[in-house]
DNA sequence: ATGGTAGCCTCGCTA
């Protein structure tokens, strides 16, 4: 099962690029993030006509995330456990997903870019990712092949950027927010990046100004957690990064793995 | 020292 996440910065915008490459990929699931859009205006009959299943969990003009897959979802959950009514942020949607073998849980995730720091931004970023390492421990227990897949707007490591001394005061970098991702790691989720591939400098986002993509001024945020039970069965992963030099890009490209499931 | 890009659907905000 070939399972990806990207952030297409606004479905609308990138419906040709992202048909495209599904069609040159052929992943079972894609995870988007910031679709930019509500549930109504999902283009979803463009991947229904490629044989993909829906679920979307939408917002007007910021955030949104959503699940394709070819096969039918079930328990799909459109929301992030822990919140209250302040949190109208469509940054969270879970669903299952039957294989040939079993079942994996899949996660989309969009977590808050919390810049510039010293703000309630900043402070929002940590406690959503807070609120997601709790949800991370109680997906744990069930002992189940489990993926918690997208842009976590985290840098966790020095060689996950191309200048660490630019993001010294970036909220990507700061120390909380690289501890957050870390704590979700040590909980027992593996990297699917990291474990496949021993070379640094690996990215999965080069900003649209100054030229950062001809420079190769990249980040690695984009990130797949997998439970114990699914990284048993990781086969390879990837980073299709060719895909930030076509035409009208996401400043993400897609990251993927395979899974023998 | 500045402005440089993209997408939202407005003339500012978010990234």
């Amino acid at each position: 099962m070939k399972i990806a996440t990207w952030n297409v910065n606004s479905i609308k915008a990138r419906l040709d690029a992202a048909v495209a490459w599904l069609k040159e990929a052929q992943p079972d699931v894609l995870c988007m993030q910031e679709i930019k859009t509500t549930d109504e205006s999902f283009p979803a009959e463009a991947f229904e006509a490629l044989g993909y299943n829906c679920a979307v969990h939408g917002q007007k003009s910021y955030n949104g995330v959503a699940i394709l897959s070819k096969r039918p979802m079930e328990d799909v959950t459109p929301r992030l456990p822990g919140g209250d009514d302040s949190d109208d942020h469509a940054r969270y949607i879970e669903a299952v997903v039957p294989g040939k073998k079993g079942v994996v849980r899949v996660a989309s995730i969009y977590a808050p870019n919390g810049n510039p720091i010293g703000t309630e931004k900043f402070t929002y970023k940590l406690s959503w990712l807070d609120r997601f390492d709790v949800h991370a421990q109680e997906l744990l227990r069930e002992e189940e092949p489990t993926a918690l897949m997208g842009d976590y707007n985290v840098i966790p490591m020095p060689y996950d950027c191309w200048d660490p001394k630019v993001w010294t005061n970036d909220a990507l970098y700061q120390p909380e927010s690289r501890a957050a991702l870390r704590r979700v790691e040590n909980l027992g989720y593996t990297d699917a990046i990291k474990a496949c591939h021993a070379e640094k400098g690996l990215y999965t986002f080069w900003d649209y100004q100054d030229g950062a993509w001809r420079k190769n001024h990249g980040i690695h945020i984009d990130h797949i957690l997998l439970s114990p039970q699914a990284a048993d069965h990781l086969k390879t992963s990837g980073i299709d990064k060719e895909v930030r030099a076509g035409e009208r890009p996401s400043d993400h490209v897609p990251v993927w793995c395979e899974l023998d499931i």
